[in-house]
DNA sequence: TTTTGAGTTGTTCGA
DNA sequence: GTCGAACAACTCAAA
């Protein structure tokens, strides 16, 4: 502990504020609470090695990027972040005996996982303290959206309907505490970049409400171009709230409407996997859990390394590893390729996304996957099955996001590079590319693993009653 | 309790 | 090239 704080400690109520997926002060639900009842607050943060672990490179840098954007954000009002390492099951009982807090403020989290650590470390402290639990993640907390017998909806029509209708609860406005400046670990992290911290968030959604918005209908889809808020991130670590963001769009017109829409399939995914915990590794029809996934380490490899020879999935996978970062669309565009076209279990390719994604995040990721998989809430036809020569036409029609991230196909002329397949020999020799040697045939016919796929599903659905001695067949067609 | 209409970020086929 | 229907059969929400 440093000087001063220790004479300004002494005559007052010590509240510490754990932060974790919450690093701002701006409409912070537990830093407002906090400094609003103590004297002196003692804003905290834990490396937990065992949650560090499931991050990957990408978010790992991320992470300390916005510790230290914290950091300064608390410096301006005299403060310090104080940074710990280790299991806060000890840890924060441990900093609560040591400064001889009262309370330990934080923002709850969804998962199973969260809330038992968040039970342990209460049962772990010191007699006469207490942890204070609140929502600041969210728009609107897990449970306020209902439908009429007190279940969160199961599609996400009935969700969007009430939560347009529901009405927040207000947070608590903050108090003057004084903020302590003990750093602990934090003189160790390394500067926080532009991009971090609640002025790289706002400065994002500024960029994005000054343009990008009013045609988001349109635009969010095309994966060439920056057409989104991109503040999946600052979400993520909660470098801005959601309501922020709500309010700052407004709901005037369509387009801000749809952007406002997509943080209320944020909510959706919270609150289901809050109430229904086993969505992290079932499906949530039971039945769906009895699709027959191919075992095939190959297969995955080359979908996890970019090596698949479709150019869209390709490029999505490799400039995931480079940077940790993918537009929605392309997500849903390697989640269908691995699930349906690979027909390999959701669950491998939904760990590596979350590990591998900066803004990788239990809920969202689950909830994503089981969509594209077909097996989660929502009425999903288990036919849909994404083209990926299809969805890369239409949403990158000049190739230009495949030829940013497969150089090997550079020299390929417009939209054609979706499918290299399809060319003529002299073509791919002008362009310098021999398939097999400089880019993969693919490794799947799609057609065919789309039949695959529906037939994988059809034989894992429950016979209809008075049906069950139908027979597996083929894919129905129309006419017949 | 029963009924009814809707779901859903899609693809494919044929007119 | 564009358009609408079909895909398959549920489950869900709300009346």
């Amino acid at each position: 502990m440093t000087r001063s704080t220790e004479g300004r400690a002494s005559t007052g109520d010590v509240g510490i504020v754990w932060f974790r997926r919450d690093l701002r002060l701006e409409d912070n639900p537990a830093w407002a609470a906090a400094t609003a009842r103590h004297d002196v607050i003692v804003p905290l943060h834990v490396l937990d090695p065992a949650v560090l672990r499931w991050a990957g490179p990408a978010r790992r840098e991320r992470h300390l990027a916005e510790l230290a954007a914290l950091d300064d954000e608390l410096r301006r009002i005299g403060g310090r972040l104080l940074l710990r390492r280790g299991d806060p099951v000890t840890v924060v009982p441990a900093e609560v005996a040591r400064l001889g807090a009262t309370a330990v403020h934080l923002n709850r989290g969804v998962t199973p996982a969260s809330d038992r650590r968040d039970a342990a470390v209460a049962a772990a402290l010191p007699a006469g303290a207490e942890v204070l639990g609140r929502w600041g993640d969210l728009v609107l907390a897990p449970g306020s959206v209902l439908t009429a017998d007190g279940s969160v909806p199961k599609v996400f029509t009935a969700f969007w309907k009430r939560w347009q209708r529901a009405r927040w609860d207000e947070w608590p406005e903050p108090g003057d505490a004084l903020v302590t400046d003990d750093a602990g670990d934090g003189d160790d992290l390394p500067p926080a970049t532009a991009e971090a911290g609640s002025t790289g968030a706002h400065a994002a959604l500024t960029a994005f409400l000054d343009g990008p918005v009013d045609d988001y209908r349109a635009g969010r889809d095309r994966i060439d171009r920056p057409a989104t808020s991109e503040l999946s991130v600052a979400l993520h670590f909660g470098t801005i709230s959601a309501r922020r963001v709500v309010e700052a769009a407004g709901s005037a017109g369509a387009d801000r409407q749809a952007f406002i829409r997509q943080l209320a399939w944020r909510d959706w995914y919270a609150h289901l996997l809050a109430a229904h915990p086993q969505l992290v590794d079932h499906a949530m029809r039971p039945e769906l859990d009895r699709i027959e996934w191919r075992h095939d380490p190959d297969g995955f490899e080359a979908w996890r390394d970019g090596r698949t020879g479709y150019p869209i999935v390709d490029a999505g996978m490799r400039q995931l590893a480079e940077t940790g970062r993918m537009h929605n669309r392309v997500r849903m565009v390697v989640a269908s390729f691995l699930v349906k076209d690979l027909l390999i279990d959701w669950r491998l390719g939904e760990r590596h996304l979350r590990r591998a994604l900066i803004d990788g995040d239990v809920a969202q990721n689950v909830g994503n996957w089981q969509w594209v998989a077909g097996t989660g809430p929502d009425a999903v036809p288990y036919f849909r099955v994404l083209n990926p020569v299809t969805q890369g036409r239409r949403h990158d029609p000049d190739g230009t996001f495949v030829r940013r991230w497969v150089p090997e196909l550079r020299g390929l002329p417009g939209p054609d590079v979706h499918a290299p397949w399809e060319l003529d020999e002299a073509t791919l020799r002008a362009a310098g590319v021999e398939l097999g040697r400089d880019y993969p045939h693919p490794i799947v016919d799609h057609a065919a693993a789309r039949e695959r796929a529906i037939g994988a599903y059809r034989v894992a659905r429950p016979p209809a009653a008075g049906d069950d001695t139908r027979l597996p067949a083929g894919p129905a067609r129309r006419g017949s």
